[in-house]
DNA sequence: GCCAACGTTGGC
DNA sequence: GCCAACGTTGGC
């Protein structure tokens, strides 16, 4: 099993929204980033995926998720009506991956980016690492004990 | 709202 | 295949 880290704009989809729909999973919709993408074709069921709160008031981990479905065809990718659709995006050939997710837990607290950025253990996330703008990115065991111990 | 850092686009 | 211009990300 592996882990992962996704961001998201809690006024999309926070992690509360996720609590919402349990049991029923959420997909994981829209990432357009190539780098981010080839990361999510890499998830299996059953990994486990921290969930950042980022361009918000609170940022940070604000508690787990995991995949229930591995990468398929993200479906806004071919839907006009979303902000997600890409016109250059062809149906035989698409570009982008959809996952999907299902709520595990939300932390009592949300662990602040601050704090993660003080972490020895954490200095090697990409989260933290200058300019880096991944929105998908893997998690060390090491890594994942680490945060959930300073939760 | 600002802006640094980065990714993508498209002309050449 | 280079690279300038542009758009986006995301913390502050």
């Amino acid at each position: 099993m592996a882990y992962w880290l996704m961001k998201t704009e809690p006024d999309e989809c926070s992690i509360d929204d996720l609590a919402e729909q349990a049991p029923a999973a959420t997909i994981w919709e829209g990432v357009r980033n190539y780098q981010a993408r080839n990361i999510m074709r890499e998830m299996a069921v059953g990994d486990e995926v921290l969930i950042y709160h980022s361009s918000c008031k609170l940022i940070g981990v604000a508690g787990v998720a995991k995949i229930v479905k591995s990468v398929y065809p993200d479906p806004a990718q071919f839907d006009p009506q979303s902000p997600y659709y890409d016109a250059k995006s062809q149906k035989d050939k698409p570009r982008w991956d959809a996952v999907d997710v299902q709520f595990v837990k939300k932390f009592k607290q949300l662990l602040p980016l601050d704090t993660i950025k003080a972490m020895p253990t954490l200095q090697e996330l990409a989260l933290v690492k200058k300019g880096n703008r991944l929105s998908v990115m893997p998690v060390s065991d090491a890594e994942w004990r680490a945060i959930l111990e300073a939760v």
